[in-house]
DNA sequence: CCCTGATTCGC
DNA sequence: GCGAATCAGG
């Protein structure tokens, strides 16, 4: 696997966009597993893992003796899931665009939205995101500030700070919501480009963002 | 069974 | 560094 300046970037991007791993995968074309190794070697912030943190026996009973002289239950976790839940479950029209697909504010980046969405990503088929829902526009402090500084203060504040209300607005054609770059870095930006009617991205876009139904789960490898 | 993410370990 | 295999919870 060639990792690419471009794909690192567009794991970022949907690893924070809090799609699931296999969801990233197959964007990607990868198997979940890499993208799990990739994101945990790049040090991405680590999603809520249904398991528990505390489970390893894969080497032998010795070393595992040996390595962890476990003493008591001190060595507590403590996850404090931050609940995001993927918008992802990608019906063929909808997709995984970014969570915020404002069809018209390139400005505002698709990262730096996370809400929690209490939605099953495997289960639940209605595809509308409820990004346009004010209703929990709280953003979750449960992320450690220091994994947030990958991007600049005022880029997380300016989706907050807007109202919404310039979906409707003509004035400027909508605008392919592709990113480009690495979200939190200046030259981070979005394609720009006319999109396809319906669509977030353009038709260039579209081609690479947009999978078959059929090709989906891992059997990519 | 399906889904999920984390870790390990041979390559 | 990479990712399949594996683990483990929902």
């Amino acid at each position: 696997m060639e990792w690419t300046d471009e794909i690192i970037s567009r794991l970022q991007t949907l690893w924070q966009e809090g799609l699931s791993t296999a969801e990233i995968g197959r964007q990607l074309s990868i198997t979940k597993n890499a993208v799990v190794g990739k994101a945990h070697r790049l040090g991405l912030p680590p999603r809520p893992s249904p398991i528990r943190a505390t489970a390893k026996p894969r080497k032998d009973a010795a070393t595992e003796a040996a390595a962890a002289p476990v003493a008591d239950e001190t060595v507590t976790v403590a996850p404090a899931a931050p609940q995001t839940a993927p918008v992802s479950e990608v019906k063929p029209s909808v997709a995984a665009a970014p969570a915020a697909p404002v069809a018209a504010e390139p400005v505002a980046p698709p990262v730096s939205r996370p809400e929690p969405v209490e939605k099953p990503a495997a289960s639940a088929s209605s595809a509308v995101p409820d990004n346009a829902a004010p209703a929990a526009s709280k953003p979750s402090p449960t992320r450690k500030p220091a994994e947030a500084k990958t991007m600049s203060p005022d880029l997380m504040l300016r989706p907050l700070l807007r109202p919404l209300t310039t979906e409707t607005s003509p004035r400027r054609g909508p605008a392919c919501c592709w990113p480009n770059g690495d979200p939190g870095t200046p030259g981070f930006h979005f394609c720009g480009a006319k999109p396809v009617p319906g669509k977030p991205y353009c038709a260039e876009h579209c081609a690479i963002a947009y999978v078959k139904l059929r090709d989906r789960r891992e059997s990519v490898g």
